[in-house]
DNA sequence: GAGTGGTCTAGACCACCAC
DNA sequence: TGGTGGTCTAGACCACTCT
């Protein structure tokens, strides 16, 4: 499988080149998704070093996200999960007016189970970055409704909705479970008809929890996708704040050329 | 600075508990973005561990994007760089119209000196991915423009355009160097008035090249956003592939609710 | 029990940086 | 020149997985 050896010489370093070399077998299929990669103590004789050294270069895999290694089991090409589309035309009344909530909506295309858990309404002055958004004033109070999405089993997105109180409190949008259509259809029973949305994307590694949460491997970053949904009057009536797996999305945006 | 200490008996391995300190540290401000950490002598020290338990807890936030370590001079807090906000109105015709490329435009607003390097054309089948967004049939040879853009002298990003040679071939889109208004003004002018964008948007680590073109930190991940642009017709006319430091981008959209 | 990766030690030499 | 991080060695013990 692995034919080359080693320049000690070499200026580039030793678990360098060992990691180009693996690198080169996975560009070039000699090692394919999934596949288990020789172990370390292999590694160590065929390359003729130290244990750290094999280390070293599977360290600067993992964290370039192309191998995982399980404890007990072995090292393996790491596996691309299904990638989930989101268009932009997700929250479009059509959409809402089916009677589901977004993430149910979507998940139905791709013929996975979608699940919900972790579910949290509570009432909390938001963080700065999202009171700026709804424009309320500083430790004021707003609905906060927290939960973890996951599609066959496996977690893929988290969500922070933030409500102004005025909006939500004594409502089904206080409540866990907010009926059919989500709150986007609970605010528009209310008067507050959608106009539009915004959203700002950013990507970054996760923190520890994070990557707990959403059961990540090493070298997958998280999208950090904050949406605005304003209503007619442009005033804005929810943020939501998502951590996505990064690996299991393409996030899919229409823009106008006038 | 470090007052805790380590319980060697714990389950949790020392070097996370190191780095858990560390983190907790910069979490709570006692270590601000900028501010070097202690010497890892310092630290082998004062949690009485090995050297490479002490690498260890370090390498597990670099991998974070925490700190960036300096050969010779020490590790750091990792200082983030002033943020570009794209947003989604960036290619309408109002700003194509002011005669700038939207690169140079936007940089404008930064106060930010704008740069452009390692221009090169050719023409050239394009990736399967590609071929598939501009509609051309496999192995076809289209005009492919690449380039890097910097801001204050940094590199943040890199841009691969491929345009269809039946549009491209012979006309300045062809030239290095394409004219005011870039290629968009270019094929405005031959009547292909741009009806629509759309832009996929995905973040992963970056291969060792991209991180040697845009001189990446470890533990910053890259947008990969693929733009394509249709005229009138609906006809794909530019599919341009661009890598994004993603500590250095926003991406700012606005989407339709009706 | 055999094989795998995870953690930790102790020590060495090197390359880079600032003084 | 002294301090910093970068690389590498050799060895130990542990936790996990599979058979």
């Amino acid at each position: 499988m692995l034919t080359d050896t080693i320049d000690p010489s070499s200026d580039r370093a030793v678990y360098k080149q060992i990691a180009d070399h693996l690198r080169a077998a996975m560009g070039r299929e000699r090692l394919r998704e999934g596949d288990q990669l020789p172990s370390e103590a292999q590694l160590m004789a065929h390359y003729r070093v130290a244990r750290m050294t094999v280390r070293n270069a599977l360290r600067v895999l993992e964290a370039e996200g192309l191998i995982t290694a399980e404890h007990g089991r072995g090292v393996y090409v790491r596996a691309r999960p299904p990638v989930r589309r989101l268009a932009s035309d997700r929250f479009t009344q059509r959409h809402r007016k089916e009677g589901k909530a977004a993430f149910l909506a979507e998940s139905e295309q791709l013929a996975a189970t979608p699940g919900v858990d972790m579910i949290e309404v509570s009432e909390a002055p938001p963080p700065g970055e999202i009171a700026d958004r709804l424009k309320v004033p500083d430790r004021e109070p707003v609905v906060i409704r927290s939960r973890r999405y996951s599609l066959n089993g496996h977690p893929v997105e988290t969500a922070v909705s933030y409500i102004p109180a005025d909006l939500a409190r004594g409502t089904p949008i206080a409540d866990p479970n907010p009926g059919p259509g989500g709150i986007y259809a609970r605010l528009e029973e209310q008067g507050h008809t959608l106009g539009r949305f915004t959203e700002d994307v950013t990507a970054r590694m996760p923190t520890p929890d994070e990557a707990r949460l959403l059961s990540l491997s090493p070298g997958v970053p998280v999208f950090r996708l904050i949406r605005t949904a304003y209503d007619l009057d442009g005033r804005a009536v929810e943020v939501c704040d998502t951590i996505m797996a990064a690996d299991a999305y393409v996030l899919s945006y229409e823009l106008p050329a006038h």
